[in-house]
DNA sequence: CTTCGGCATGCAATCGATTGAAAGTTGCTT
DNA sequence: AAGCAACTTTCAATCGATTGCATGCCGAAG
């Protein structure tokens, strides 16, 4: 409401510089055709009054908005968010897309889609009207929804998917799931396991599939059956319990278990715990995610660790210096497997 | 750079429904003097061309930015933030904020500052110009850092200060961290403990005082004395463990221990198996936080939960409302303690 | 029947930056 | 010494909204 606006405009620069609002314009934009000396001096008025451009008046004139939107599924509630993600999720997001931006004088602003939601498009449309963010990083499962990457495509505006394999429009950045588990996988048969169970997470993140198939091969090659031996979860703690039930109800029971998150791996152990089940030597586990949590739990979870932090400073920097560089698509973060105390060699 | 524009604006908004600009602002805003036939004519244009107006030419004509910027200390690294922090405070402010800020048509922006930077000033004054937000939340330490809020005051730029008791400037938030500790300190001594270890946070943060006192009250209300029980810590896992270990030196040893966070609870569990003591039997544990963790230690904690959310979410009301209530001052949304596994009577 | 106040709407200036074209400088060629 | 290119700097329009002021319309009061 007409509050007073007392900051430095860039005409207050040039009055002080004895140069036109233009030339100041150019300094701050390193265009060339200025002469050295009038730059300095430019840039010498800058710096004595603290000069910072207004972003809205950049982005108004056309330029840049210095703004990345990271867009993010929305859960119904906080409580549900953390049990499907766990908070270390955001954390690293948070941090690591933050660094990177800052480093480069952006900003991140965070949005929440429905994606089960008829008009993804209109929300985030008009989302997009309001910042006219200069890039966007898309995270699972909208990574590769075709009705986002579509507007995009029309609208002209970079994005990186977070967790895609798929070429196409945008970068894909992805951990090598599927690499992952195979890696998981064979660790456990390198220990003699025979029957490794799996516990998959929600269809709708296509990461999901990736690992379900890494895993699948690793078995495959070894030569051993993964028949009944992957079950159905949803990232929730809940769906952990009831898939690991599932598991030790089979007979044979499986001597292993890799869980899609750690959630679905705490779910596992408490399972174990409660049969009298010891782990890792009446089972040995192996999970994906590696927040903080599988450090604390007994034992300690040998765990497939997400390199989340890297991968959004990654995306902020394909999306800030524009990269096109398509042979390297998709663009690979790898996950590491760390291990702990929650596997050993199967009883004989 | 000269990107087409192809987004509705105003104008086209005018021309759909046959009026002037400024009618369709005063529709937009709310504002009084228009006939019901023409609002509605106007918003069934808005509605059909899908417009949303553009933040940044809103804040450039002297509006709102509907930005909500949120100040945390910068930590040299990612990991150094979470070791202090614990994921879960990013992951509820985050959250707590976001959604309450979403509801209200604004957005948050994250910005790490350094505190021990003679510069604080300078860079924070910096991003305000930059951003021009409607609104600022301080975490703590920065939540009473005068530098920051004189220069707040003297822009006039409403704000809130999380984790703060001084009314003053500003919204004042705070958790009621002295009765909380108070709170922990009276289950344990009704339990009967007599001595009661302190592991005190990080003196930067304002708060950590505040625990301590709320246990130097309780101890004495209940006539027992706090000589040498009192030790000081950082809020690392480190800290933590050399803090226990000082406690658990002393004749005669303490029979509980409250510490001020998760991290350095968790140290302290550490330090107590490795000496074979059990908790809750020998020794008795409560901490400040209550992250996600604390639910899978063995045994489990007993913690005073912090409303981190919540708290956000109060701040980002009071921002946007510019409430004036200063009888109210400071705001207290109260942390509660969720009693566990971690705490039982002290041997005879 | 004129006039005045209140409500509804339109005109034009403004915010702080960028940008293409115009104007002014310089120096080199012929 | 005049002509012209290349480089610097300035002028003026523009982005999309808000806002104070002017204007038009209405009915009620004088």
């Amino acid at each position: 409401m007409g509050r007073r606006n007392q900051s430095v405009t860039i005409s207050h620069v040039a009055a002080d510089a004895g140069v036109s609002l233009q030339t100041v314009s150019r300094v701050i934009n390193n265009e060339p055709n200025v002469r050295p000396e009038m730059k300095a001096r430019v840039q010498a008025s800058i710096e004595k009054l603290h000069y910072v451009p207004s972003i809205a008046a950049q982005r108004m004139s056309g330029s840049r908005s210095y703004l990345i939107l990271v867009i993010n599924d929305r859960e119904r509630t906080i409580a549900e968010w953390r049990a499907r993600r766990g908070a270390d999720w955001v954390d690293q997001m948070l941090l690591g897309g933050m660094l990177t931006s800052a480093e480069h004088g952006y900003r991140m602003i965070f949005e929440l889609v429905d994606t089960h939601n008829d008009h993804v498009e209109r929300e985030l449309s008009g989302t997009i009207a309001a910042l006219q963010p200069d890039g966007i990083i898309l995270t699972p499962p909208h990574s590769e929804n075709p009705l986002i990457t579509n507007l995009l495509d029309q609208r002209n505006i970079p994005f990186a998917r977070i967790g895609s394999l798929t070429p196409g429009s945008g970068f894909a950045i992805h951990m090598g799931d599927a690499g992952s588990a195979a890696q998981a996988t064979q660790h456990l048969i390198g220990l003699g396991h025979k029957r490794i169970g799996f516990i998959a997470g929600a269809l709708d993140y296509n990461l999901s599939h990736w690992r379900v198939d890494g895993w699948r091969q690793a078995m495959a090659q070894a030569g051993l059956s993964d028949a009944d031996l992957c079950v159905q979860g949803d990232f929730s703690y809940e769906s952990g319990r009831e898939a690991a039930t599932a598991l030790l109800n089979l007979t044979p029971a499986p001597t292993a278990i890799i869980a899609s998150n750690d959630q679905m791996a705490l779910a596992t152990l408490d399972i174990a715990n409660e049969r009298n089940l010891l782990v890792p030597q009446d089972l040995s586990l192996i999970s994906f995610d590696n927040t903080p949590v599988v450090r604390f739990t007994t034992p300690q979870l040998t765990a497939i660790d997400q390199p989340i932090a890297a991968t959004f400073s990654k995306a902020v920097e394909l999306l800030i210096h524009q990269a096109t560089s398509p042979s390297e698509q998709p663009y690979l973060v790898p996950g590491s497997l760390v291990e702990r105390a929650s596997t050993a060699p199967p009883k004989a």
